[in-house]
RNA sequence: GCGGAUGUGGUGAAAUUGGUAUACACGCCAGACUUAGGAUCUGGUGCCGCAAGGCGUGGAGGUUCAAGUCCUCUCAUCCGCACCA
């Protein structure tokens, strides 16, 4: 019979479909597994990208019904977003029509490649039902203060006509859409999610054993924590009174009071409040707020290139020296860490040496590097060391002077030890069309209100005009229109929307509903125990910190709010390498693109799964190689046709391996040295290259052999290993022969492993100078013996000074002269 | 600047605790079969050298009988964060 991909793959998607054969148990008393993919936005076809993320979780819920396990592999889209409503003004589709037809479409790709997912569990995050469990999710958030609306300077996309998140702004540009963000004022609604910095941080040290270093330490990096001094800085007389009495102080926080006393300015960010003040009250020369103005207007990119400032004509006391220091605007300064404003160490400080440079200000050195005369002259000294010039801590090092001078502040009230974080607020609104709606209202007489739970879901209206200009919601005519939830009086709902990072914070958790649970809750909290936390998460890094910090957030507010009782979501996290081509990412502004359905037709699913999983481990980036994927299928035809070896068996066939000869045993112990590999693999170490490789190897050493029984069992073991990568093929050549019957738990069989000859390798001086064969009988002397035999004439003449038995390894013989 | 990773044949990559470096594949070369095909099968293929032999895991040192693996320094590339006080 001839390989025919198309065919094969047919028949077992149609099979499995007609049989649910992937549908999980809800028997909550069996062994578990939940795989999960990061789940795609459906924006039209499936990418390579796509096609790697799901052939590694389909191998491992495979892998896992194998073993007997309850497995869990859904699938979902999450479907709200900008692309939807983008597609709408370009060529006038409406955003659900174009979504929900893009996902009919994803759905047959993905069943093509032959994905094991539970069919039942299907869903999409712009469905009715899952709107409408967010939005109780959300209120329910709001009456814990977790969710709060408030008008603050937020980050504009002028060309997506909304607001972005800082997580959204990247090198002060859009994320999506790379144009440069405004600032602007707006209300706006927020998660509380700096309630939760500290734990968010500490609970890193739980996923230590199950999540790649570099996606803990950018999670870090990004809440941001610094701990430090923050005290007030007190206006000398003479400036309190051009601040006629307004204001008396300001706050500053360092990580470094151990450089206190060589405070030599301090500096306030152009937004700072007290400069607020000075320009409404005209406190300042035109030239000057012009220039404050300008320094505001500038973009954070643009701020970032050369330090500027401007003196203000104030002064501040010393708290330790009571010597003045002037006060000026900086606009490195960043309004929205700390307090807004800085003491300035020049000389233990590149920013403030800079600054200082630059506008001639002291330089006051009072830290030194141990055993060194303290010099900067050329640049700023940042290390720690040992503090002078420093009153009464003169000699103490950094780390003991810094907890002295803290511990003084606060005996004397004037300042107190504090954490700074650089993790802000997660600002949620959006004012765009294509997404769940905030399910708030605004009251005259109430105010800001929200639904009443039954009202929910405050679903979409179908009827909008979609055009980029302004928020879609608020221009339609009646949607908004509503009644006050509390007092009944006409009423205005609210027209932004939530941002779609809200739905993948939680739809982990409703996969875990059950098909009977679906309409009636967004899950149960029995559900939620058996299910989670989700044992193999795979995804792309990109959603390194965005995502997988929010849904952390999203876990622990949930078991706050007492749905759930664990803190982390995802045990183990593989995030997979990038899909390459000619050395750079696949992309369609590249045209570098290969299309998965023209891979499919042309080859087959199993055909493109087997290159993906075997050209390079998971976490690597995979370079795509047309030669290697026609590789990739002639194993696959190849090992379909030597199936015509076997012997159609019910059951593994059973061999007395003492009598077999020497390729036959060879080809035993290759298979089952490749179960051994498919094992380690999946339990740990997930390089299911090298898993292929060893099926590859005892492939090569089957076919060394003619013996019937030895084809049979090999293929048993080896269609079962390769069932995960390769379904369809496996599928049907286990029925075939098998009728199905191996593609189950294998156990491997310690016999083969039995070796009647060994080779060692015999090494003079650590270099390899020959190979002799031995039996595990063969004492250490003979050995030693044979392998000097063996490299007799390298011992001519010399001296041996020490000898080296490795068992089952080598010998080495170390010589001199 | 800070943090994380990676560096092995022509290419993708193996090497579990230090123990015969380059498994498996792609490519290339040769051969067989042939309906002369980009099919299939078989063999070869780290580099230099006619050979003996030498050299080889980014580079330089070190520990060790033995180092891709451990230690120190260094270079290159990629990714993330970045005026965070």
């Amino acid at each position: 019979m001839q390989y025919n991909s198309s065919e094969i793959e047919k028949k077992w998607q149609n099979y499995w479909k007609e049989n649910d054969s992937f549908e999980p148990s809800e028997d909550f008393t069996l062994d578990k597994k939940y795989i999960l993919s990061m789940f795609p936005f459906p924006s039209g076809r499936l990418h390579m990208g796509h096609v790697r993320n799901y052939s590694i979780s389909d191998a491992l819920a495979r892998y896992h019904r194998q073993q007997g396990k309850n497995v869990l592999h859904p699938i979902g889209f999450d479907s709200f977003g900008m692309p939807a409503e983008n597609a709408a003004i370009k060529n006038g589709s409406h955003p659900k029509g174009w979504t929900y037809d893009n996902i009919d479409y994803m759905k047959n790709e993905f069943y093509s490649l032959g994905f094991s997912f539970s069919r039942k569990r299907e869903m999409a995050t712009s469905d009715e039902l899952y709107t409408k469990f967010e939005q109780s999710f959300i209120i329910d958030m709001y009456e814990k203060g977790l969710l709060y609306r408030e008008k603050g300077m937020l980050n504009w996309c002028p060309n997506d006509q909304t607001v972005l998140a800082n997580e959204q702004v990247v090198d002060g540009c859009c994320w999506r859409c790379d144009t440069p963000i405004e600032k602007k004022d707006m209300n706006q609604y927020y998660f509380k999610i700096t309630q939760y910095s500290d734990e968010l941080l500490d609970d890193l040290k739980e996923l230590e054993k199950g999540w790649p270093k570099q996606v803990l330490t950018m999670q870090e990096n990004w809440i941001g924590k610094s701990n430090g001094l923050a005290f007030d800085l007190l206006f000398d007389d003479t400036s309190l009174s051009i601040l006629d009495n307004k204001f008396k102080s300001f706050d500053v926080f360092t990580t470094r009071p151990d450089t206190i006393y060589g405070v030599s300015y301090t500096a306030l960010a152009p937004e700072h409040a007290i400069v607020t003040y000075m320009i409404e009250n005209k406190l300042l020369s035109d030239a000057v707020i012009a220039e404050i103005t300008k320094m505001k207007n500038t973009s954070s990119i643009d701020r970032q290139k050369v330090k500027e400032g401007i003196a203000l004509g104030l002064n501040v006391v010393h708290p330790l020296t009571g010597k003045t220091v002037p006060v000026w605007i900086a606009n490195f300064v960043l309004m929205d860490y700390g307090s807004g404003a800085v003491m300035a160490v020049p000389a233990h400080d590149d920013r403030d040496y800079d600054f200082a440079k630059k506008y001639d200000l002291p330089i006051n050195a009072v830290i030194k590097a141990k055993d060194a005369e303290s010099d900067v002259s050329k640049t700023a000294f940042t290390d720690a060391g040992v503090l002078f010039n420093s009153g009464e801590f003169d000699g103490l090092n950094s780390k003991k002077s810094q907890y002295n001078i803290i511990k003084m502040f606060e005996e004397k009230k004037i300042g107190a030890k504090t954490t700074n974080y650089k993790l802000k607020d997660w600002g949620v609104s959006r004012q765009r069309y294509w997404g769940a709606p905030i399910p708030f209202i605004h009251c005259e007489d109430c105010g800001l209100v929200m639904e009443k739970k039954e009202n929910l879901p405050i679903a979409l209206p179908d009827d909008v005009e979609i055009n980029g200009e302004g928020s879609p919601l608020e221009n339609h005519p009646t949607w908004k229109n509503c009644k006050c939830s509390q007092c009944g009086k006409e009423a205005v709902r609210e027209t932004d929307t939530m941002d779609t990072f809200v739905q993948s914070s939680w739809y982990f958790l409703r996969f875990c509903a059950s098909p009977e649970t679906l309409e009636k809750a967004a899950f149960t909290k029995e559900e939620i125990s058996y299910w989670m936390g989700v044992d193999h998460y795979v995804g792309g890094i990109e959603h390194a910190i965005l995502h997988l910090l929010y849904a952390r957030f999203f876990t622990k507010v949930f078991r706050d709010l007492g749905y759930l009782d664990f803190d982390e979501p995802f045990d183990k996290l593989l995030t997979q390498g990038m899909v390459l081509k000619d050395g750079t990412k696949m992309s369609k502004s590249k045209g570098n693109t290969v299309d998965p359905d023209a891979i499919i037709e042309k080859y087959g699913a199993d055909t493109a799964r087997l290159f993906i999983l075997f050209a390079a481990p998971p976490t690597q980036e995979l370079e795509w190689n047309d030669s290697a994927v026609e590789g990739s299928h002639k194993f696959i035809k190849r090992f379909f046709d030597r199936a015509s070896n076997i012997v159609k068996t019910d059951t593994k066939p059973k061999i007395d391996h003492n009598s077999l000869n020497k390729e036959e045993k060879l080809a035993r112990k290759k298979v089952y040295e490749a179960l051994k590999r498919s094992e380690e693999v999946f339990k740990e170490r997930y390089t299911f290259n090298t898993m292929i490789a060893g099926v590859m190897e005892a492939m090569n050493a089957l076919n060394l052999q003619s013996n019937a029984d030895v084809w049979s069992e090999g293929y048993w073991i080896l269609a079962s290993i390769m069932e995960p990568v390769i379904p369809h093929t496996c599928w049907d050549i286990s029925m075939e022969y098998f009728s199905l019957n191996n593609l189950s738990k294998q156990e491997v069989v310690e016999e083969v492993f039995v070796e009647d000859s060994i080779t060692l390798g015999v090494a003079i001086n650590g270099k390899n100078r020959g190979e002799i064969e031995v039996t595990p009988q063969t004492s250490k002397d003979e050995i030693l013996a044979l392998a000097k035999e063996k490299v007799a004439k390298y011992l001519e003449g010399k001296t041996i000074i020490k000898e080296i038995v490795v068992p089952k390894k080598l010998v080495n013989l170390v010589i001199k002269g």
